[in-house]
Parts: structure tokens; sequence; C-alpha cells
DNA sequence: TCTCCTCGAGATCT
DNA sequence: CTCGAGGAGA
């Protein structure tokens, strides 16, 4: 399963930082000792903000770590350190003007890992919040493990994520944007300590705003395991009073298979209540009709036909003598215009 | 009705 | 990474 990517000369040259990763048997890289990403409203935590010398932890270097510690919704420490990479020439002209850090402010500044071990000194085992939080995490977490260091554990709430989950239609969800929405000051952005007030901001009115509205925190907790609430033919409904009792779907029962290409199933069923039929989600005695949509990139199909279970139990019933029509997803269309 | 799986699309971090 | 869409099986 996971290994370790060790190259077979690795002892007889530098270690870099491709070496240390693992990688899952797909090639992905994997974390496994990463925390939890939560979902709730915790009144106590730490807050985290990185500033780095590019995107990629396989790359680029730590440059300042900046932290908050909250306890009950109050600041009441924080935490900066300027570190200096091994190579300070990875530190860009574009980096320096984005972060306003330069490379003499680095001057009597450690490395990166002690840096490190002091964030998680003071991190200890509380909750880490932060704006797409991963990132920072990753970063950490590599350099760490490059370091035969106990790689960072605690469990992490992206604030990010919240912003998507609460706060709808925005242009998009970067920090400044969401900030600016909330009427938040994001005066000194992209500085560590900056950084954290903001999120810090932002995550406190997501929680007052909506962490006490019970509605949006059930919604938020069933959405947040996955419990996606299945597509419920019953709950497609049609405003129509009158139909045309000849036309060839009414009152009759249709289930769909696979994907179909001009439409996406829920709009399928509404033609169907529309023209006075009906919508089931499992083909039985009472299916009229079975329309065919495309199964090609669904890979739990194991019939060597391609046929989905459904397909095979309307071909069943068919045998057996009963009135099921198996059709394709353009003759329901054209069925749609008689 | 519930749980688990896969895939593709779309963002954000410096 | 996260989510939504969709299918399968119990």
């Amino acid at each position: 399963m996971s290994l370790f990517n060790f190259k077979s000369n690795t002892k007889s040259r530098e270690l870099k930082k491709e070496d240390f990763f693992i990688l899952d048997e797909n090639g992905y890289r994997v974390r496994p000792m990463k925390g939890n990403s939560l979902f709730m409203f915790p009144d106590d935590y730490i807050i985290l903000d990185l500033e780095t010398t590019g995107l990629d932890p396989l790359v680029d270097d730590i440059l300042e770590i900046g932290a908050i510690k909250v306890v009950d919704n109050v600041i009441i420490e924080e935490f900066q350190r300027f570190c200096r990479p091994d190579d300070i020439s990875m530190l860009s002209g574009f980096i320096q003007k984005l972060t306003g850090i330069t490379p003499e402010m680095l001057d009597n500044a450690e490395h990166p890992i002690n840096g490190i071990k002091d964030f998680m000194q003071f991190a200890g085992d509380s909750i880490i919040l932060g704006y797409n939080v991963h990132f920072d995490i990753n970063f950490l977490y590599d350099e760490a493990l490059t370091r035969n260091i106990s790689p960072i554990k605690n469990d992490l709430i992206d604030v990010m994520r919240f912003s998507k989950r609460f706060l709808s239609d925005l242009p998009d969800y970067k920090l400044k944007t969401v900030a600016q929405e909330l009427d938040i000051d994001s005066t000194g952005s992209h500085r560590a300590i900056a950084d954290c007030k903001i999120t810090h901001n932002v995550y406190q009115h997501i929680k007052n705003v909506i962490g006490n509205d019970g509605n949006a925190t059930d919604e938020f907790y069933k959405k947040a395991i996955n419990k996606r609430k299945p597509l419920e033919c019953k709950d497609i409904t049609t405003d129509k009073t009158e139909f045309d009792i000849t036309h060839p779907l009414y009152g009759q029962v249709c289930v769909f298979t696979g994907t179909l290409e001009k439409m996406n199933r829920k709009q399928a069923m509404q033609l169907v209540v529309d023209f006075g039929g009906e919508n089931g989600d499992r083909v039985t005695r009472k299916t009229n009709f079975l329309v065919l949509g495309n199964n090609d990139y669904c890979p739990l199909i194991k019939d060597p036909d391609g046929k989905s279970t459904k397909q095979l139990k309307a071909e069943k019933l068919k045998e057996s003598g009963q009135n099921i029509e198996i059709i394709s997803e353009n003759v329901f269309y054209d069925m749609l215009e008689m």
C-alpha cells in the first residue's frame, strides 16, 4: 500500500524532498498522519497561516509562520517566526512584492524546521483552523517528514470550506473576496499574522450568524458527512392539471438508467410527470418504460454487454410477458412529441 | 431507506 | 481538496 518512495541510490547523494513522499498504489502523494477535517464550530482553536516561496510544497519553502491562539472566541496569544530556507535565491521578486518579505528580513531567521517545532509546541493538540488550511498543513507536514520529525497531526478546520457552504453567490471564495463581502478589514493581507486575523473574523462571522441557526447547521452536518439526500421520484411533481390522456406517457411508469446526454435526470423526470406519467427509481412489475442513458463511464457495471442491473431486470420481465418497453434516450424524446 | 463507491469539474493557497 | 451526480447492493 503506502511505501516510502526511496530511490535505489539515495545513500550516495543528498536526499531530496520527493524521496520522502509516501505514495499510494496509483502514485499519488498521501499524508496518512494528517488529522481529520472537522465540521464544527469550536470556541477554542489555533489559527495558522504561512507565507512561502510558492504554491508547491514539493519545491517551495516556508518564509514565515503566523499563528493565533483563541480561547472562548477571544485572541489571547500570537506566534510569529520568520524562516530562512537553505536556498534563499528561491525568494522571487514576485513573492517579495506579494508578501513584502525581503531577503534582508530573513537574515537572522532560523531554518523553517525550527519554526515548525516551535509552532507545534505552541499549537499543542488544539484544532487548527485556516483558510484553505490544507495548503499550510501540507507544507508543515512535508517539511517535518524530510527532517525525520513526526509530522503534524492536529485536526483541522478549513474556513474556506465553511465560506463556500454558507455564503452563496460570491464571484469567488478567495479570502479577500469573502472578507470584503462580510465587511471585514483586510489591510496588511499576505502577511501571516494579518491573514490569521482576517481568517479569524471570517470564521467568527460564520459561527455567529450561521453556527447558531439550528436549521442551517443541521443541513450543514447532513451534507458534511455526505448523507446526501437522494433524488426521490416522488418529490418531482407537476403544476399541470389537465393531461392528454392519449399521450403515450400518460399513466405510465418510467424508470431511467445511466446518464442522459441531452438533460439531467431530474429534468427528464419532470417531463414525465408533466405528461401525466409517473417516475420509478427501480424496475418493478409496475414499470412500463425503461429509458436507457449512457453507461459507458460506469466502472461498476460488470455485465459483458455493459448493461445495468435495471436493464437486465427489465429484459427478464419483458420475456415473461410484462408490458414493459426498453427504449433509448432519443426514442424517449420522440415520444414526447407525440 | 441506507451505505459505500467512482468519476469529473472547479477552486484556493504563495 | 471538496463536492455533486450517479450506480449498486443490502
